[in-house]
DNA sequence: TCTGAAATCGACATCTA
DNA sequence: TAGATGTCGATTTCAGA
C-alpha cells in the first residue's frame, strides 16, 4: 500500500466511477497501470467493490435507527448474525464493547415498520432488551471507507 | 422512480462500475436509454454518486466506536456539524431521539487515537458527557444507500 | 445508429531486491 | 536473476451525440 495506491483510493472513493485514463493523468501513471493496481487492491480485498450511493428516501426509506441489543448471557457472533442477516431491514451489526452487545443499523419505510423490525428482533428468547435511537436527521457522512 | 429505476439501482449497488450497457441487457432497455434514467436520477439526488467501498484496516484504520453525545441544554443542529466536521476520524453525526442528542461514528487508527478524538469532542462546553461503544467486530453491512 | 474515446490484453522493457 | 511494475500497440467494448 504505497503513496499511489492511496491516492487512488482517494479519487476512487470520490468517483467510484473514475475512468482508469482519468486516475491515470492524476497520478502519473497509464491507464493499463491504473487498471492493474486497482485489480491488484480488489484481489487483495483492500478494496471490497464499488457501489452507488442512494438518497435513502427516493427508495421510501424515511425512517433510521440505531438500536442497542442487550442479552442474556452470551450470545455468539454467528449466532447473531444468522438472527439479523434475515431482516432486509437491518443494514449493519457490529458487536460492541460497553454496556450493550450489540449496535444494529435499521432503516424502514415508516415508524411502524421500524416498530414491526424492533419487535421482531426483540422476539429473540435471549434478549433481555433493546434501546433505541431514532434518527432524526443525519447532520452529514463523508464517503465510506 | 418506477420498476425499472429500482433494478438499475438495486444493480450499481452491486456493481458501481457496471457499464450502461450490461445494465440495459438486464433491464431490457439500450444504453444510451440507461445512461439517460441514470443521469435523471442523479440530477434528482437520488444517486448521490458512486464510490469505492475500503476496507478500513487497509488505509490504517483499525478502531471504530460510536459515540453518543449528551448536552447541557439545547444546541443546534448547526453548530453540531460545524464542530464534529473539522475532525478527520469523525465520519458521520446524527442527530436522534432518546437519551442522547446526537450519534458520532469515528473511526482511528489506534486506541489511543479514539482516546484523543473522544477528549477532543468532549472539550465542547456545553458537553455533559460523552457514552462509547468500541466496535470489537463488524459482522455484517449492506451496501450503503 | 454512429463516431470517438476508453478499457482490455498481450508482449516487451525496466527497475530492484 | 527473479519478481514486480511500467509502457506501448492492437483489438474489443463502451460512451455520448
Amino acid at each position: 500500500m504505497d503513496a499511489t495506491n492511496r491516492e487512488i483510493i482517494r479519487i476512487l472513493l470520490a468517483d467510484g466511477r473514475a475512468s482508469f485514463q482519468a486516475i491515470g493523468r492524476q497520478v502519473n501513471l497509464s491507464a493499463p497501470a491504473v487498471k492493474r493496481r486497482v485489480d491488484q487492491m480488489v484481489a487483495r480485498g483492500e478494496i471490497a467493490g464499488f457501489t452507488a450511493v442512494i438518497d435513502p428516501s427516493a427508495l421510501g426509506w424515511n425512517t433510521e435507527a440505531y438500536v442497542e441489543l442487550y442479552y442474556d448471557g452470551n450470545v455468539l457472533k454467528s449466532e447473531l448474525e444468522t438472527n439479523l442477516s434475515t431482516i432486509p431491514q437491518v443494514v449493519g451489526v457490529w458487536s460492541v464493547t460497553g454496556d450493550a452487545d450489540a449496535l444494529v443499523h435499521v432503516m424502514a419505510g415508516s415508524m411502524a415498520e421500524l416498530e414491526d423490525v424492533i419487535e421482531l428482533i426483540r422476539s429473540n428468547a435471549k434478549m433481555n432488551r433493546t434501546r433505541s435511537a431514532v434518527v432524526l436527521s443525519r447532520l452529514f457522512q463523508r464517503p465510506r471507507l
